[in-house]
DNA sequence: TGTTCTTGACGAACATGTTCGTTCGCGAAG
DNA sequence: CTTCGCGAACGAACATGTTCGTCAAGAACA
């Protein structure tokens, strides 16, 4: 009896219960909607991200705009990391990692550093997310590959190079994390002002080394200073064994 | 009787019960508070940290800790990188940063280096907001002002020293940030073992380089590693001059 | 067919950092 | 003495990431 009540009354207000917004919505109203996937949110992240930046993408926005609930896309996404693992690795396409190129061996990977560290550097959070996160996309592995088999072409033993790669970006991304994080922010003016008035008045007694170069630390522009560093990370790589170095050492 | 009841337990917590459940509570009570001060928040901050990580140190658990409410915090600090950034240099005494110590001058920046390292590297978030923030807290200046030191004991002339004391300090803070992130992070071993089966199953038309180099690209224990590089690094300042990298290049 | 199990879907709730607006005590000014 | 201005103090509110518990549809099984 009750079960026949129960069916009755369904039958009978099935269609306008529903759409007047009557407080027992059926949950049967879920599948129209259209399914989600993992990529879908993706491809809405990254619509997101090229059209307002990565500051926009939040779990509530991308749910909003696949009408859904923020707790959903966790169904999908394992946190917010893991989405912005997808992103960086979306955002590296344009790169084309490649070992191929004009000029010596150490101008295409120089460039190639260059063009990785630009995609992080207009991303301060994705920066920073690297920074944290082991990078393990198709894009990204390319950038390892072309990577190491630049050092090859330009003698660095495998073993060598095998650690070299490392060190490479974890530069790269370690100095786009910070530069684009001062780009970013609204205090960098007056937190480089700070500094250089710190340099600059520097307790001579306290501080004998930073009061002599004084001016220089803060001298030279970004580009100078990273292809210097650049530099001195390749001379480092050419010349520095792994074995040598242990014995040396130890 | 709930009235009575009430009265009579007011009564007997007078004072404290008063302060505590009336609603009507006169801010002539404020003055009564111990003044707040940026120094007590800090030092509340510092207790926490050696007593339960840096994690635990929330502006709510601080503003608890000194009987105030989390808005107040901002008074005297900008927001959580001020605060961190003042507990970073706390953290940073007991390096005692000095130039003077046994062995060569590169040793003994090696080891500077190292225990900067491990401070950074037990405080996964330290390390973390030390890549976004430009420490300027005196232990800082006095770790910067060693460096400077001991390269300027190495030889390397101020125009290199200048730039490749920010690069040193760059490397081992973004080693520590990822290193110490994994540490803490609950999937750090699932992600490696992910990153291992991924070099060791990856496409060989496709990823030619890591394929060859395969399990290389992960061997060696972190300290080695760290070695190696600060070799690199060392070797790649010694070597590298900074206007003739310029001419060279342009 | 009926029952049980699995999993997508998602609201409520929680923790955290931070901003905004209001109150009130204190010191300066008149 | 009274009034005014400033800034410490702080509650309410907001945004964000995430977890937990519940519901219901579909698959699997008897």
């Amino acid at each position: 009896m009750f079960v026949k009540n129960m069916f009755v009354y369904t039958d009978g207000m099935a269609a306008s219960k529903k759409k007047v917004v009557a407080p027992p919505v059926s949950r049967r109203e879920r599948p129209a909607k259209p399914a989600l996937s993992r990529q879908a949110i993706i491809d809405v992240a990254l619509a997101m991200v090229r059209a307002e930046g990565l500051e926009k993408v939040t779990m509530r926005r991308i749910a909003a705009a696949l009408d859904t609930g923020p707790a959903t896309l966790y169904v999908y996404l394992r946190d917010t990391e893991d989405l912005h693992a997808q992103i960086l690795d979306a955002l590296l396409a344009p790169i084309r990692a490649s070992a191929a190129g004009r000029g010596t061996w150490r101008d295409r990977l120089k460039a190639l550093l260059t063009r990785y560290g630009r995609v992080l550097f207009d991303h301060p959070e994705m920066a920073r997310m690297a920074m944290s996160t082991q990078p393990s996309g198709p894009r990204y592995l390319a950038l390892v590959d072309a990577i190491l088999a630049l050092l090859r072409e330009g003698s660095v033993p495998d073993r060598e190079a095998a650690w070299a790669v490392d060190l490479l970006l974890l530069y790269v991304t370690a100095l786009a994390a910070e530069k684009s994080h001062h780009r970013a922010s609204s205090r960098a003016a007056a937190d480089f002002s700070a500094m250089a008035t710190a340099i600059s008045t520097v307790d001579e007694a306290r501080y004998p080394s930073i009061a002599r170069l004084g001016g220089e630390l803060l001298s030279g522009k970004g580009p100078d200073r990273f292809d210097w560093a650049l530099d001195v990370l390749l001379q480092g790589i050419l010349t520095t064994a792994r074995s040598t170095t242990k014995k040396a050492r130890s």
